[in-house]
DNA sequence: CTGAAAGCGCTTACAG
DNA sequence: CTGAAAGCGCTTACAG
């Protein structure tokens, strides 16, 4: 049989650590323990069977074939500008380790140099594509300074309270990115940042948090945009489906529209507006909720905003089934500019927020260290996106 | 100012390590060098200020407060049934530990113990809702073994050949989860199987890679399903805009829907049939193509099949565009039940296959030793999810 | 400039 | 059953 041993011990009475948890034994790197013997003798990878050392090529070894010492082989290697051997010494070096494919052990270093080179990403919704784009944005600013991203999922991580401190407190990580809007973990943000450089990302909290950094994009200059562009083909009275009321988004978003229309001497009416979930379902929640209020009559906005991308979608699943047809009936824009927009039918108009650029300048800001305060991201401004679900009134 | 200390240092003329990137020394933890002179003094932890040792508490710490040696803690701690120390005893070191808060150090744990407690999740597109599924699965089953998730990007790891040696062969995980169906990673199974014990998930791959387990969905079983309900509606033609033909996952989805349609006397034409890209954009390619056959006449399939969620979204967006309502003219149906396609208009009809599962598995047969061989995943079974996007015929 | 040595925090044969 | 010691692979003051 081909692949690797049985891992996870036959035994599966396996002990439990004290969370109750099953310690799991499981998966082990290929490398068995070395034998004492291997490392005197010969030298490193034999390549030709008899050899006496398996396992990973080490630093050692490297230093060994090269004939110089560790300590010289990690500094030519880490690129220690204070190393100045012989060029064509470090040449040597370097040459040797890439013909025996030395690849450095990061639990080593780690524990040697105190950082793990990854970051932690908490989020609490792995479904929406609103968060994927800044999920990329970091994963890729993270890997352009050699750091992985660890996963970690916020309801979990309340739930495990061994899991929160093994991530926190374990030096699992480096630093933390967190989804912010999460009322529970929210309030913990500063026993986090205390542990952590951490920083926030996208949705504001009300509070400023000791230590941690909030980045996120101009919300208010996203809605002002949506509204100005509503205004612009000549809607006059605009509702708003958004998520819950108090949420410093929602705020933050209210105030872009309102400013907006008050530019226009107009106003975001109480009966025009609802709010609920940032999901489809919220969406959906929402136009039947305002549908009931119209009772059928012409009484109600021209024009319908959606607090986000999944709301917008929700309700224009929600307004087809009401029969109202959009844009003639009725017009829709969301925030949020993701690839399902261009997408549905009629197409969703929508205004895009950086959120790429969010999770790349929160990589940065912990890579630089978190300082606290709050990014507001101006760059690249928010842009706007007519499609179909848009148009003049009447 | 509060907050960590600026990490990155100030000379940005930072060195670059082989591979020309820039080399972050970025992030610390929170500890700095322990002093010598700490380590010795006083108890651990010292609340009122003038405590030598700050930094995290060791197992040291933990052994020293409890009275016992370093090795017990640590046997106790780790649950060795091979500990038989007093009850009492035992009691009292796990109440120390919760007392002073000890966290085991993670690279100290690695180093010593081989393991990382990391997966490597590597997939080849963070955009679709599709595989978000599979990757909570995934995750959550982690969780459950004390695992975290890190993540890859395919095309990144080919593009960046250290990030790929840091992944790989850098003892940086476990183990690997591989998401299938990129032909030139596909082609590199085989090596990072012999590196690291691997999984490659959810797109088949034509070659038993040596060592490398595959696990996936029912997919003749599923668009078994689907084409048995559409035949059900009375649809007698159907057609298929689905990824690319070659590939594996392809093949089998076809081999579902002719298999349904042979039983019925039926057959998938040629002419109905579209093979691109697996996206809202393929299916909309793919409609514009068929329609494009069709020429307007009424000679045309009465239910086309959507070869995954993202290209049914397309597809919809598309028949839209070209004033095919429906499922008055055409019937749609898709391979894929995501939280999309309730809120369509008209919503769509789906079948579901059980990613959450193959994510859970995945880890479940890397924990348990990777052997290699595929494993089809038949729990739960696809479920037909009808909608509003499928009708009868006439 | 370079090498020898100490040490990061942990676990596990090895003796007692 | 438990403790002292060795060692996982690395880097960095510290001497030379």
């Amino acid at each position: 049989m081909t692949g690797w041993p049985p891992l996870l011990p036959a035994r599966h009475s396996g002990h439990m650590d004290s969370s109750g948890r099953q310690a799991t034994e499981g998966l082990r790197t290929a490398a068995g323990p070395r034998t004492a013997a291997g490392s005197q003798a010969a030298g490193p990878r034999s390549t030709a069977g008899a050899g006496p050392r398996s396992g990973p090529v080490r630093l050692a070894d490297v230093a060994e074939a090269a004939g110089v010492s560790r300590a010289l082989a990690s500094r030519v290697l880490n690129g220690d500008p204070a190393a100045r051997a012989a060029a064509e010494t470090k040449a040597r070096i370097v040459e040797t380790a890439a013909r025996l494919g030395y690849v450095p052990n990061v639990a080593a270093k780690s524990l040697r140099g105190n950082r793990t080179g990854l970051i932690g990403l908490v989020v609490h919704d792995l479904s929406s594509p609103i968060y994927l784009e800044l999920m990329r944005g970091a994963r890729e600013e993270a890997a352009r300074h050699s750091y992985f991203l660890v996963l970690g999922d916020v309801d979990e991580l309340l739930a495990d309270e061994d899991a929160y401190r093994i991530l926190i407190s374990g030096r699992r990580v480096d630093g933390i990115i967190m989804q912010g809007g999460h009322g529970e973990l929210d309030r913990r943000v500063g026993d986090i940042a205390r542990a952590l450089p951490t920083v926030v990302v996208n949705a504001p909290t009300d509070v400023e948090h000791e230590g941690a950094t909030q980045v996120y994009p101009d919300e208010v200059a996203a809605t002002r945009l949506l509204t100005e562009h509503l205004i612009g083909l000549g809607h006059r009275r605009i509702g708003l489906v958004s998520g819950p009321r108090q949420s410093m988004t929602n705020r933050l978003r209210e105030e872009g529209i309102v400013t907006a229309l008050a530019a226009a001497d107009l106003e975001l009416r109480e009966e025009d507006r609802v709010h609920g979930e940032w999901s489809a379902d919220g969406g959906r929640a929402g136009v039947d909720q305002l549908v009931d209020r119209w009772g059928g009559g012409a009484d109600r906005p021209s024009a319908l905003i959606a607090g986000n991308s999944l709301v917008g979608i929700g309700m224009l699943g929600a307004l087809a089934r009401h029969d109202l047809v959009v844009p003639r009936d009725l017009s829709v824009a969301a925030v949020h500019d993701t690839w399902i927009n261009e997408h549905l039918a009629p197409s969703l108009t929508a205004v895009s927020l950086p959120l790429h650029e969010v999770g790349t300048v929160a990589v940065r800001t912990l890579l630089a260290g978190s300082h606290g305060g709050r990014h507001i991201l101006s760059d690249p401004p928010p842009v706007l996106h007519g499609r179909g679900s848009t148009g003049a009134v009447g």
